[in-house]
DNA sequence: GTGAAAGCGCTAACAA
DNA sequence: TTGTTAGCGCTTTCAC
């Protein structure tokens, strides 16, 4: 590794002097600049990014935790923090809780350690089960922001960034209602998650408003959801309209409910929270619920970034991104 | 933050006996050792990451350049890298080079100052296509390792880990055949990668030792997939078998024989190189070939970590990880 | 216009 | 058993 004390050797100059004509200094002779900045190209002299840090006490580094990188939201949301971070000059230390308290704690405690500036994340399973917010609050206690993303806790004081759960599934229902279909069913493999609960409350409250009878289906991570999918769809035959929850099920719901024999979406309308590449499995397509993952991204980092970039912390910031309904065939 | 220098100041002892009591050194009284480890576990101390780095030219960090972070393939083995990687004590810094050579190079040029000890990466399409393989050697020899996974190049001298791409499809083909499926085809959406051309190899090397025509149908990314898929089948109206190259192919191929009035598998079976969760999209379900993706991503860790701590470096190792046949229902 | 020196937080050789 | 000092690579103040 090329050092400055290496280029200051070989010119016979000091380490000092090296430093501020590689900065450009205007105390150093343009001679002297154009001496050290050949030399330093020719070894292609990048500053040591570890001493650049201990000097200035910033990583320019952002710790990211998420749940589970095989979601595709939650990999695409990755994917607009990465981009957004890196535009910004910072690199992006990614752990992966697996949907564990334990492995959440644990990688936030590792971070903690000036390995990060700060931290954006979208909180396990486990954890919202639990409702253990400690770490949390210790890490924002230690001077480390935090900006949570999807899945947020409400009891926790940080910048934050959501999309609107509750009316996007309001909207959707009442426009099937309009359409006059009227026996909708809301299905979840996710039930354990608050966005869940808020996206069937807010298909909950259009029904409701229209005097209609709900009809909820939450599949468990172990059941075989295509068995108890079908069950579901063979007694309740009477269902014309589906809002998925999760990014597969709508999927899953559009083919079984073609084996069992009805046309989409002339019998039954699908619609779901899922991303525009698991929209082209099914045949007809997925109309889908898009969630702008790379636009929640972005908004984290720039949230995180302002923070960071504040003498006095302000107060926080909750940023909603809209959903949009992407008209594929299946409504 | 809490350092050294405040432990010290606090018990009135010095900076090194503080460090040396922390690190258990026999040099220092047990009573002494307790005083500093107590006061540290009060303060919840952490040595300084930044510091430990200067000081051992070490970083324990890993560097990982994903080309496409919305492949679940790629995906789960980013997933089995943190995991082994956060097992041996290292982080990860995470990069999606977006399938272009511009943003790989540039990653890597960005964490070649001190950032990571070393690389994991799968090239870029573009980097495929370009060959253009400077920057790999450029880093090596200034000293960093890398590993490259799925999508190698040969002629960069460094570790590896693939998948036996030509004898997967090559042994899938000669089964197919086995049981009288002689109408076989190979469909890819990922024909300019190396790997889709090492797939069609095997699979056509089984055709010609059966002295049967190989049907190959490339889709290009702007192509809907879909409606190419479809016109495909149609023509090819003998067609009773399909293997697809990537991971969403083989579940559109079933959705859309199903479209046309096929039985799956009885009139076509369907075999595919996919995730799990991706083979639950379709009733029946996808029978894959499975790439062990966690395995690809710890072996990976491990070569790389077996490298940096060695003294001399030894030769290059290159690591194959069988691909498994998972009988689902479409095969 | 250039250089010496201190210091970021830590470890370790050496001194006491 | 404890402390002093140097040094990892860099910036920056202050002196020359």
């Amino acid at each position: 590794m090329v050092t400055l004390k290496k280029l200051a050797k070989e010119l016979n100059i000091s380490i000092s002097t090296v430093s501020k004509a590689l900065n450009g200094s205007y105390e150093i002779s343009e001679s002297t600049i154009n001496r050290v900045k050949k030399l330093a190209n020719f070894y292609n002299y990048r500053p040591n990014k570890t001493a650049l840090s201990l000097k200035s006490n910033r990583t320019n580094t952002i710790g990211v935790i998420i749940p589970n990188i095989l979601n595709r939201f939650l990999a695409k949301v990755l994917y607009g923090i990465e981009r957004e971070a890196n535009k910004n000059g910072y690199d992006i230390i990614t752990c992966i809780s697996n949907e564990s308290l334990e492995k959440e704690k644990q990688s936030m405690q590792l971070l903690v350690n000036g390995s990060v500036d700060g931290f954006i994340l979208a909180v396990s399973e486990e954890t919202q089960q639990k409702k253990e917010y400690n770490h949390f609050n210790d890490i924002l206690n230690q001077g480390y922001p935090i900006v949570m993303f999807d899945r947020i806790i409400k009891d926790v004081s940080c910048n934050k960034v959501t999309i609107n759960n509750f009316a996007s599934t309001f909207d959707i229902t009442k426009q099937f209602i309009s359409l006059k279909k009227n026996k909708i069913a809301f299905i979840s493999s996710i039930s354990e998650l608050k966005i869940s609960k808020l996206r069937e409350d807010g298909y909950k409250s259009a029904m409701t408003e229209h005097k209609l009878n709900s009809l909820v289906l939450r599949i468990k991570k172990e059941d075989d959801k295509q068995a108890v999918l079908k069950l579901f769809l063979k007694k309740n035959n009477e269902i014309n309209a589906i809002i998925s929850a999760d990014d597969t099920l709508g999927t899953i719901a559009i083919n079984i409910a073609l084996n069992l024999g009805y046309k989409i979406p002339k019998d039954i309308s699908v619609v779901g929270f899922a991303s525009e590449s698991i929209s082209d499995l099914s045949v007809p397509k997925l109309t889908i619920i898009k969630q702008h993952a790379i636009d929640i991204g972005k908004n984290t980092v720039i949230l995180l970034i302002n923070k960071l970039q504040e003498k006095t912390f302000s107060k926080n910031e909750s940023i909603t991104v809209k959903t949009s309904l992407i008209r594929k065939g299946s409504f």
